[in-house]
RNA sequence: CGGGGUGUAGCGCAGUCCGGUUAGCGCACCAGUUUUGGGAACUGGGGGUCGUAGGUUCAAAUCCUAUCACCCCGACCA
């Protein structure tokens, strides 16, 4: 992509309201853009990240098993009734209506669309246990959104929905899942601690949720010298454990559910091997996908920018073209885009300092520099954004380096 | 919803206390010239119902009232 003509519009400076350094950079780097409060435009380079978020998640999750769907976003809101969250989540529950008056609610999780999917068929043990996820746009009525991405009233999630026969085969997707989520998290540069929680108005008998240290975030959790993890409302009831208070941004959360929403909606029921209806038994997992961003620009910046870790990074290469080098980048640009490496080429008419300031601030791992100065040795500058200095390679050797 | 704060050009701000020419500055944007390894310089240019509504006054960005939006702290969540 020529920056030239990518729709990226890097800022100088940033208001000062913002307190977490996540949303200052996310803004100045041109990622995202506010519309109104908690809801946010996704703008070219921040969505790619999202994108790499989520199709990380997916292989995860595709890979154990768990096969992606879509439901619809506005939920009929007689199903909400059925379980009674119009009023438990009502709070933060927003509702629109349609031409011929009939109300729905804009999903901000989707337990009975999936229930009610699920029992439109007549399922037997055999089609026993199955895991449906979904990627979609979710909407909460927030008291107050804060933080840039890290609480908004508007944000894509990776939610899915697990059903059982029993609590021992729930027991093998719930451990399963706590371990992918582990996974998944590592891989996108994050350390998570799993905390027991409450299920609040989700529902269930138990929950863990993933939980990423920083003072930023607003999880107040707990950790004992035993090694037990903890909300703070599930820590203030075991005083037999001696806990340290931790801060933390929570990123994701598996849910116990049970028999909760198969007991209060009708016909969630399969057939058992003796002929008998029995409810089906369920857990349910979210991962917020604009938190989980925030979460790690929040665990890797510096003071000149992002560091994004390579698995979400929105290219590989940012090549930049200083003095001299135009001609001799424009031919390195087409071979890199010609072998399908993504790469981010800054042909504008910039100062030196602003091309130099804008990748740091980017913080795209690997950087490359033409210029007539590494031409006079036919070389390419490259220099790694974690690292502070930057090295010569002859021009040859480029494609070798991006090999290994 | 309770407490605190802010609304002036696309962005960041000064001006408001103490009312008084055509409302300023920086960045960004457009044109031109010179520049080019750490956010370049000069010249010229475009862009504003001073959040909104009402009031006081000869005169309101400035004073009064109401209202809306946004940020921060608290209660809730991915």
């Amino acid at each position: 992509m020529k920056l030239s003509a990518y729709f990226l519009k890097t800022t100088k400076q940033v208001s000062d309201e913002d307190t977490s350094i996540s949303a200052k950079l996310l803004k100045q780097g041109g990622f995202i853009q506010e519309s109104v409060s908690g809801r946010f435009y996704f703008l070219p380079i921040g969505q790619r990240i999202q994108q790499k978020i989520m199709a990380i998640i997916k292989q995860e999750m595709d890979e154990a098993g768990c096969q992606e769907i879509v439901t619809p976003i506005l939920h009929p809101i007689e199903l909400w009734r059925e379980t009674n969250r119009t009023d438990s989540a009502g709070f933060e529950l927003m509702t629109v209506k349609d031409r011929r008056e009939a109300e729905f609610a804009l999903g901000g999780t989707a337990e009975e669309m999936i229930v009610d999917l699920v029992r439109k068929y007549r399922l037997s043990y055999r089609d026993l246990p199955f895991h449906l996820y979904q990627f979609s746009p979710k909407f909460r009525d927030e008291l107050r959104a804060r933080g840039g991405l890290l609480r908004v009233r508007e944000f894509m999630m990776k939610d899915g929905y697990s059903f059982h026969k029993n609590e021992d085969d729930f027991k093998v997707e719930y451990q399963k899942m706590r371990d992918l989520y582990t996974r998944v998290f590592e891989k996108l540069g994050l350390k998570t601690e799993v905390a027991e929680s409450d299920n609040g108005y989700i529902g269930g008998d138990y929950c863990h949720e993933f939980i990423v240290e920083s003072d930023i975030g607003e999880s107040r959790y707990f950790v004992s010298d035993t090694g037990v993890c903890a909300h703070e409302d599930r820590a203030t009831a075991n005083q037999k454990e001696t806990w340290i208070e931790k801060k933390g941004i929570e990123v994701g959360n598996i849910f116990q559910l049970g028999y909760h929403y198969s007991t209060l909606m009708k016909g969630a029921t399969y057939t058992d091997q003796d002929g008998k209806e029995k409810p089906l038994y369920m857990g349910c997992y979210g991962i917020g996908i604009g938190r989980t961003m925030a979460a790690i620009v929040e665990a890797h910046h510096d003071e000149r920018g992002i560091v994004w870790p390579s698995a979400v990074a929105p290219f590989r290469v940012h090549l930049i073209a200083l003095k001299g080098g135009e001609s001799v980048a424009n031919d390195l640009y087409a071979n890199l885009h010609r072998q399908g490496i993504e790469v981010l080429y800054d042909d504008r008419d910039k100062s030196a300092g602003e091309k130099l300031a804008d990748a740091d601030l980017i913080g795209i791992p690997l950087r490359l520099v033409i210029s007539h100065r590494t031409l006079q040795s036919s070389g390419c500058e490259y220099k790694y954004r974690q690292d502070s200095q930057a090295q010569v390679i002859p021009l040859s050797d480029v494609m070798k380096l991006l090999d290994g």
